[in-house]
RNA sequence: GCGGGGGUUGCCGAGCCUGGCCAAAGGCGCGGGGCUUAGGACUCCGUGGCUUAGUGCCUGCGUGGGUUCAAAUCCCACCCCCCGCACCA
């Protein structure tokens, strides 16, 4: 049994000590930068994170291995508000939140602490992480670690300075937006900040205004179907729900109270005159700005006075809640007559023409799914959204829409809404698409943010440059490219500060902090230059905006800017050639859930601030699907997210990060399955045992096995280098480890025993193995390698190289040939039932392997050419029907031919093996000097067997 | 709705781009043999159905069509599943 564990920590040592993964400039070999995003340290590293980091762990090892030289750095990363979040729930004594941190390893004494201030919190995770990552054989070079946020200031001045950079270049511009607010927190409620309403997302209403008759007030409609105004019957209010008269940007609207502080929070100046209900406007009448007709004010159930302004026009041809409303109505008589209302009045009007559906769609659609009454809502609701969809996609309007008759409503729902605004008819009203709650239980709403600081993603052509960058780029796996494509097209202006949280002030406006996302952008350069910083202890004052401008890019004067900013003159260079020597990231690799956000934004900036520089821009991302737990997605109310640490005292590291590492390809969902663990730990002990017994291995003779055992390496090597290259790790293990393992055993079959082996050729199999499993698992790799006498260390060693003329198809062939013949013996014995006391093997004879190999040549041309053959007259009728069996089955195939006496040799060679794995005596003979009908049966590759 | 990725034999997963040694790699599981006092480990054999002295046939890679001498692989339509859609790390 392999000690993992020991063998681990042993070899994490000797790489601390001789500092191998520490990368200084080196001009005599190439480099290569490779990041993983800095975590957020708000909890312990849980296998979702192994899955990634460990994947550019690997990449990294295997590149160094190459003979680059490597830059793995990792910093972490505290901007943002869960951790202030944390702080402030600990501080309520929040008994959970206390359960969840022991949990996760903390100690009364660290809660406390984690009580004075957040910065506690974050060391406390930092130190767990960099712990942690250490354990499972991180190859990082820790000289350049820090963290994000105030806590390292050198940090906050380079974010000054992008954010400087930024503006300085027009990329920040002030805006306004509209979020999902909550008017308790006063803050943005984020789709994970919500207890209620993920998804939800805000709406522009269009509010059109229907002067009531003989008053100077509006009655406000609210709908997200201006383009149906035309064919307005009436107005529906709530009949016992709370409205109001308000003065809103001065004029006078009447709209449900709940609407009021909804409005005031969109730049609206609202001030409410007069309470009423909705049963006080009742029976009266306003006018439809588009016609002026003057429209009746009715009830109806089905509006809601907490959803836009609580009013709604009603338009019964084209919408089934409408619809079901009046039919409600037509059935009281008595409630028409007291409104003053005729039915025809309330007669549908019909303005779409759709495909499908008559004159009045909606009608129809009630009727058909048998809607009785406007309380059907979830009915109603369904049978909108198909209605909708149809005279969205296929409708057009009817003459009965003025001068937009016959256009398709695709066209101009948004002309309608922009012409009815321009004259004054309509306003706009946003609105969630759904009740969103806050986690402190408010309901939210929709707040209309203005001045806040924008980056400006919507700006073409900055998305141009960087689309055309994407196209150059190498992706890991090539579908994301597309991806990146669609994402930076779909780009909008992003808000890029908050109020709240921890993090840089905006340098310019700092009541306002860089928000997370926008922070961590192009941090990989200060990389370059923390190891600088973090060694020299580099004041903040000195890193001014001069200073990176001539690090990053090459502004100004040496002198000059050291003078300037009080740095000397050596280290200001200092950190220039480490940013010129690394830059650019020549791999980023993170989960598929950030190329939507952080790895777009990631080459957005780079391209913003290395304007016209594209050799700093980032050379090539990697991006990997999520982690599930044993099929399961992981999740905390599961509780199935497991802390890395525990898998690696479980397990051992090496195990890990290949049962991890190797679970997926792509951008598949990796899953993590403890049973897949015992096949990966019985290949490497399988290993381990050879290495042991190696010396006992005295054979020096090169047979066929031996040329085939050779032949398969090159081949591995070709395949798993390939593999590597392409970060696709499962291939490259399962080649390594399932493949190359089954080509040993296959070998000592062959030779039969351990002593007849020859070391030479088994080790060195071994070795470039051993060597090809090192990135995925280098700590028993080390161990080995050093078992076989080796003093150098593995992660210095270079990749093993394929010597192509050892390629030999020929002795693969011969190997295959042996095993199918053992196949076929074997199903022969099997048949018959009882144990043989001799296999006799009838070789095919030349003119049958002439037949076939003609036939797999020339195909079609086969049979004239047998036809004519001399070498075919004796058998020739033979050989046609052959040909023509042969034909049938093998239309286009290549495949090797071996001689006959290919095959006697190879059987003879292999002799004892045979009758070894037989239990028998074999005989081998000639087809044609065998009497035997069995002997006729023999073929090219494919022998006649008889058992006796 | 928009965009991206998928549906393969008990399971996990190769293969599909570049059609044909594909009844479909490898692993796991399961069944049997060997080794062993026994178990484990290891090792060998088997693992769609029928059939047979090593063979042949049928069914088969989400569903239904098509192209082709030949399709898991190419084309078309459909069904189903997963992920992202922002002010949040």
């Amino acid at each position: 049994m392999v000690n993992f564990r020991e063998i681990e920590k042993k070899w994490q040592e000797v790489w601390e000590k001789e500092k191998v993964f520490e990368a200084d400039v080196d001009s005599s070999k190439p480099k290569f930068f490779i990041t993983f995003p800095y975590p957020y340290v708000n909890g312990a590293p849980h296998i979702g994170h192994g899955y990634s980091f460990l994947r550019t762990d690997a990449y990294a090892r295997y590149k160094r291995m190459r003979g680059f030289n490597v830059l793995f750095p990792q910093g972490f990363h505290a901007t943002g508000e869960p951790i202030v979040g944390v702080w402030e729930r600990l501080r309520n004594n929040d008994e959970k939140q206390i359960a969840t941190l022991k949990k996760s390893g903390a100690t009364d004494e660290d809660i406390e602490r984690f009580k004075e201030t957040p910065e506690n919190i974050v060391r406390f995770w930092m130190k767990r992480w960099m712990e942690d990552l250490k354990m499972v054989g991180a190859s990082i070079d820790w000289r350049r670690t820090f963290v994000t946020t105030t806590m390292t200031l050198q940090y906050s001045r380079f974010i000054e300075w992008q954010y400087n950079t930024l503006r300085k270049r027009g990329y920040i511009k002030k805006g306004t937006h509209p979020v999902i607010w909550c008017p308790h927190c006063e803050s943005p409620t984020g789709d994970h900040d919500r207890l209620e309403g993920e998804g939800e997302s805000p709406v522009d209403y269009v509010l059109i205004k229907f002067r009531l008759v003989d008053e100077d007030a509006f009655l406000v409609a609210a709908t997200l179907r201006s383009e149906t105004v035309f064919g307005v019957t009436n107005i529906w209010v709530k009949e016992d729900a709370d409205y109001v008269k308000a003065r809103v940007n001065g004029e006078v609207w009447i709209i449900s109270k709940d609407a009021v502080p909804k409005l005031a929070d969109q730049l609206k100046e609202v001030e409410v005159l007069e309470e009423i209900k909705g049963r006080d406007l009742l029976g009266k009448r306003c006018a439809n700005p588009v016609n002026g007709k003057h429209v009746p004010i009715l009830p109806a159930d089905f509006v809601d006075p907490s959803n836009a302004t609580g009013v709604v026009m009603s338009v019964p041809a084209h919408a089934p809640f409408d619809y079901a409303a009046v039919m409600d109505l037509l059935k009281d008589r008595d409630k028409l007559v007291r409104y003053g209302v005729s039915a025809d009045e309330l007669e549908p009007i019909s303005l779409i023409d759709v495909k499908g559906f008559g004159k009045l769609p909606a009608k129809e659609i009630v009727e058909k799914t048998g809607i009785r009454s406007q309380t059907e809502k979830e009915k109603l609701e369904e049978a909108t959204r198909k209605l909708y969809k149809n005279e969205f996609h296929l409708g057009k309007l009817k003459e009965t829409c003025g001068e937009f008759a016959g256009m398709k409503v695709s066209e101009v729902k948004e002309k309608i809404a922009e012409w009815l605004k321009e004259r004054g008819y309509a306003d706009v009203m946003w609105e969630c698409t759904g009740r969103v709650v806050c986690r402190c239980g408010t309901t939210c709403h929709v707040k209309i943010l203005k001045d806040q600081w924008f980056l400006a993603y919507s700006d073409e052509d900055w998305k141009r440059k960087v689309i055309e960058h994407i196209k150059r780029m190498k992706f890991y796996p090539e579908d994301v490219r597309q991806q990146f494509i669609n994402t930076v097209e779909w780009l909008k202006d992003k808000a890029c500060v908050r109020k709240t949280g921890l993090g840089t002030p905006l340098p310019w406006d700092k009541e306002w902090i860089v928000e997370t996302l926008s922070d961590s952008t192009i941090y990989m350069a200060y990389y370059t230059i923390a190891r600088i910083i973090n060694e020299r202890k580099i004041e903040a004052e000195k890193l001014t905006d001069e200073v990176f401008d001539y690090i990053f890019l090459g502004k100004g004067n040496a002198n000059e800017v050291a003078k300037n900013s009080g740095l000397d003159v050596e280290t200001l260079e200092e950190m220039r050639r480490e940013f010129e020597y690394f830059y650019p990231v020549d791999l980023r690799n993170s989960g598929k859930d950030l190329v939507q956000n952080h790895l777009t934004f990631y080459l957005m900036h780079h391209i913003a601030i290395w304007d016209g520089m594209p050799e700093k821009w980032p050379v090539a991302i990697s991006v990997n699907g999520r982690v599930m737990v044993e099929g399961e997605k992981m999740s905390k109310s599961k509780g199935n997210i497991i802390p890395l640490r525990n898998l690696v005292e479980e397990f051992g590291a090496d195990p890990v990060r290949l049962n991890i590492v190797c679970s997926a390809e792509g951008m598949e969902e990796a899953d993590w399955r403890v049973e897949n663990i015992k096949g990966y730990v019985s290949r490497l002990e399988y290993l381990d045992g050879l290495v042991e017994s190696l010396n006992a291995m005295k054979g020096k003779s090169v047979t066929n096995a031996e040329r085939y055992l050779n032949s398969k390496l090159q081949k591995m090597i070709i395949e798993v280098t390939n593999a590597y290259e392409e970060m696709k790790f499962r291939t490259a293990i399962t080649h390594v480890l399932f493949y190359g393992v089954n080509h040993l055993k296959w070998y000592f079959r062959r030779v039969g025993c351990i002593e007849r082996a020859n070391r030479e050729v088994v080790e060195r199999f071994l070795k470039a193995v051993i060597k090809m499993l090192s990135p995925i698992a280098p700590h028993f790799s080390e161990e080995m390698w050093h078992r076989m006498g080796e003093s150098t260390l593995i992660v210095r060693e270079s990749w093993p190289e394929a010597d192509e003329s050892l390629i030999n198809e020929k002795a693969e062939v011969l190997e295959n040939y042996l095993e199918s013949l053992m196949d076929d013996i074997n199903s022969v014995v099997r048949l018959v039932g009882a144990k043989p006391e001799k296999v006799k093997v009838y070789v095919a004879s030349q003119w049958k392997r002439d037949v076939y190999a003609l036939v797999l040549q020339k195909k079609e041309e086969a049979m004239k050419i047998i036809g004519n053959d001399d070498r075919f007259a004796e058998v020739r009728t033979k050989a046609i029907e052959l040909a023509k069996n042969l034909l049938k089955k093998y239309y286009e195939l290549e495949k090797t031919i071996l001689l006959q006496e290919d095959e006697l040799a190879i059987l003879e060679e292999a002799r004892e093996f045979l009758e070894k794995e037989l239990g028998c005596e074999l005989e081998v003979m000639k087809e044609e000097d065998a009497s035997s009908t069995r002997a006729s049966k023999a073929m090219p590759m494919k022998p006649g067997i008889e058992v006796v």
